[in-house]
DNA sequence: ACATTGACCTGAGAGC
DNA sequence: TGCTCTCAGGTCAATG
């Protein structure tokens, strides 16, 4: 589930607890996760050195190492980034873990594997290389921008949403949120979309993305207005006290509101 | 060129 | 209790 927020807050994690810390040792523990590098040139070129400063694009991390490069993570939809103490408390399936001299590790942690661990040169060369669009929360991003994006194509508009070569860093849960509070339907095709729904999906994009930082992405901090929280067969729409509807959409379970959210399109 | 689908991965939870 | 089945959703390759 690790979309935008809460790799921004991942960042920010990582940011208050390891920068600057010599690493001691570097324990790939699930080789198969590692992307263009192998365990022990990961190794070699982080023994000695420290995280310095991050970044992230769309659902990605990258921390610069001192010295040279960058690390990368993506964190598919189980990961997580954990530093703590005592050896293994909170991550219970560790895929790199790094130790520091002041005693204390960073664990990479991704239960079921399907994101990645990567050592590259540039991350504006490696987004470019990705093919990703330009950020979601990218400050000067206009409607304008985002009628471009989306013109003459035929998808769903949750479908663009989550193409990340169109916009980065939406996934399933918060495009549903975004949708919802712009009150626009899911299966409407994003060509069809008017100027007043294109300003309101911005708008609603912004909003939602920001404030779920501000909530540290914890659901439990959440505003109850929001329908993340009644995403569930018997959840009631928060707006209009109907039930939710559900249904399958590019492969993914889509939760909305059938009064709400108005123009299925065709 | 674009849109859609299935595979990959693992563990939780349902149902019997 | 313990087995099997389904589901979760990030990407990417294959297909339409």
């Amino acid at each position: 589930m690790p979309e935008l927020p809460d790799v921004e807050v991942f960042r920010r994690y990582v940011n208050a607890t390891a920068l600057h810390q010599q690493i001691e040792d570097v324990d790939v523990r699930a080789p198969e996760m590692l992307k263009g590098v192998s365990p022990l040139r990961l190794r070699s070129r982080m023994l000695g050195h420290s995280l310095e400063t991050t970044n992230r694009y769309g659902k990605y991390l990258f921390a610069r190492l001192s010295g040279n490069g960058w690390l990368a993570l993506h964190f598919g939809m189980t990961g997580f980034m954990a530093y703590f103490k005592d050896w293994l408390t909170i991550s219970a399936h560790p895929r790199l873990v790094l130790s520091f001299s002041n005693g204390h590790h960073l664990a990479y942690d991704c239960q079921r594997k399907l994101g990645m661990v990567g050592l590259i040169e540039d991350p504006a060369a490696f987004v470019r290389r990705k093919g990703l669009g330009p950020d979601a929360l990218e400050a000067d991003l206009s409607v304008e921008d985002v009628r471009r994006l989306f013109a003459g194509r035929r998808a769903r508009v949750k479908a663009a949403l989550m193409n990340q070569g169109l916009i980065a860093g939406i996934g399933n849960l918060y495009a549903d949120e975004i949708l919802f509070q712009a009150r626009i339907h899911p299966l409407a095709r994003v060509g069809s979309l008017d100027q007043t729904q294109l300003r309101a999906l911005l708008q609603s994009m912004k909003s939602v993305l920001g404030t779920a930082i501000r909530c540290q992405a914890d659901a439990g901090r959440m505003p109850r207005s929001w329908l993340l929280l009644h995403r569930d067969p018997s959840g009631s729409c928060p707006r209009c006290r109907k039930r939710v509807r559900r249904m399958k959409l590019v492969g993914r379970t889509c939760y909305f509101c059938g009064a709400c959210q108005a123009g299925r399109g065709t």
